[in-house]
DNA sequence: ATGAAAGCGCTAACAT
DNA sequence: ATGTTAGCGCTTTCAT
């Protein structure tokens, strides 16, 4: 039995008017008179009435709600990215809800859960390319793709300018004199990856500084694999006196892994990282990073969402935005080389 | 204009039925002939047919939704509940969708646009008691708070056994030897604050040693905070052997300090955490710490919100869960006393 | 076992 | 400027 609820058809009776009328009020139609609209707003407060989101969403065909969805929730950088986006909707009178699908699965039923059951009108989707989920997006919905490069699709895009945002890492680092370089990538389909991978080339070719793809070691994003990363390399008596972790978590288990090996940051092996985690200006010793500025990407792409559900003719945007070098104690000039383990 | 989209009605014409035998099949009413069922079901399939969640909403006067409010989704235990809370409710067939809100004017702007706009049926609500927020919970929608101690308020309540944990730590570092402490405290209003440094003094008296207000710092659960209370105490020229701090965050920030006065963790002094976020395990040096089981808190807090939306009259739970002591390196005997700075 | 009618709370379109 | 009518896509009676 539905819940009762003081409905558009209370406050009309109470303000002596027609439903109508009522719903021109709450939705600011002009075409009421000073009298009326005060009569019926005092009525709305009097029976505090709220319009029902669902009733208005059927009405109208929209529901004015977006929905975040992400591989997970405990990320750090897409938190962030989600609160940047959900202060933007908010701004604009929209809803914004996240959601998170770890797997293929898991990502299909959710967005039947979210847009064929017309909860919400756009998406913004959050690395799409990390595995196959892409091919799972439904034609028709706007959706906005987050930390994806732009592949020709149908989707306006936010993401980083990731080569050049490698190219500054590794810009730091030659300029204070390294050349034998460790890379510790994060999983090797997501665009921001071949992005960077593709930044630090370039920095390399651009410095003569041979590319060895051997000096670049496979991660998944965590702290475990930066560790194993650098095990590996120690194991295998690779020479370096320079790390460049595709993000802060595996820097951070890198230089674990260093220490344990005797070696000492930025002493003997300078690490550099990417994201700025709050936590890592507090590490020890306090890492060198690449920020990225999460809130204006958020910010960014809801915008472009709505702009969309606006304006369904208008082009796709796809913005690349910078990211900002924080040097802090654990990149310094190499002063000898390393030894091996 | 309404988007075009397939109802109800296209399948029953499809179908050669009416669309009340559709509507019984997709609800898995008893009551349809097994031909009749297939027949329908074929039809669906041929026309990709979804159910619309919003007019099912409106028929039904529930929505089948939950929603997450906390205060933000950055914090790595409050997203890993979160993550706990929607895998629950995906088991039991509804849908959970997360927001955040930093203080009370949108935490109440966001409850009107949940709940009064009849989004969702219940709401878990993270941290009720960090500010007043508590007082901004309407009446008559089921809630269940996560993280609140038992008032005896018209709600279910999943928390950890603060005193418990609390005393856990500190028996581990009295067992240790240690008998010179410094607490940093989370935020005073909050209920985990207060529990731990309930099951801090228990645990104090218990060993018979004197409880000091002096000793106990207030901190914000962040990193920079703990820093602060380990840079102020030593200044104070308080005298301490190890430290537990409330959270993890705080934990590192206070490790930072130590480092830089010039002692080491944890041979001068020894440092204790709380949450056991995974980072942690590759600081410097290994945090020792209280791991709560965040999967288990949402899961058990969604179950208890479904169950009392399912049964109203149901009385009110209030689960207290246990933590796990982490034993690493940052945590030992202590061996000589801690200069002043 | 199936269907017809009514209505959930609102808005769009068309009166007046 | 305000009211009337007819849905939005479904579920809930109540018939048959």
């Amino acid at each position: 039995m539905p819940r009762a609820g003081i409905t558009i058809r209370d406050v009309a009776q109470q303000a002596g008017v027609s439903h109508m009328t009522v719903s021109r009020v709450i939705n600011g139609d002009a075409r009421v008179s000073e009298e009326t609209r005060a009569r019926v707003q005092q009525a709305i407060r009097e029976l505090d009435y709220r319009p029902s989101a669902i009733a208005r969403s059927l009405a109208r065909g929209s529901t004015r709600t977006l929905a975040c969805i992400v591989p997970n929730l405990t990320d750090y950088t897409f938190a962030s990215i989600i609160e940047g986006a959900e202060a933007e909707a908010r701004r604009q009178g929209y809803f914004l809800l996240s959601s998170s699908a770890p797997d293929e699965e898991s990502f299909e039923k959710l967005i039947v859960s979210l847009v064929n059951a017309r909860r919400v009108d756009g998406l913004l989707i959050f690395n799409a390319y990390a595995d196959a989920r892409h091919t799972r997006i439904p034609q028709g919905v706007p959706v906005v793709l987050v930390g994806a490069r732009h592949r020709g699709q149908a989707f306006s895009s936010v993401a980083l300018d990731e080569p050049r945002a490698a190219a500054q890492a590794l810009g730091h680092l030659l300029a204070l004199g390294h050349r034998d370089f460790l890379f510790i990538s994060g999983i090797p389909a997501e665009d921001c990856t071949q992005g960077r991978t593709e930044g630090v080339r370039n920095a390399l070719q651009a410095a003569m500084v041979a590319w060895d793809a051997q000096r670049l070691y496979i991660g998944d994003w965590s702290a475990t694999s930066g560790y194993a990363a650098v095990n590996h390399a120690l194991t295998q008596g690779t020479r370096f006196t320079a790390i460049f972790a595709y993000n802060d978590r595996m820097a951070l288990g890198a230089v674990r892994a260093l220490r344990e090996h005797g070696l000492r940051v930025p002493e003997d092996v300078s690490v550099i990282g990417f994201d700025d985690m709050p936590l890592v200006a507090y590490c020890d010793p306090p890492l060198t990073t690449l920020r990225q500025d999460t809130a204006e990407i958020g910010r960014a792409a809801a915008a472009l969402l709505m702009q969309a559900l606006e304006n369904p003719q208008n082009p796709h945007q796809h913005l690349q935005l910078p990211v900002e070098l924080i040097v802090r104690a654990s990149t310094a000039a190499p002063i000898k080389e390393v030894m091996l383990a």
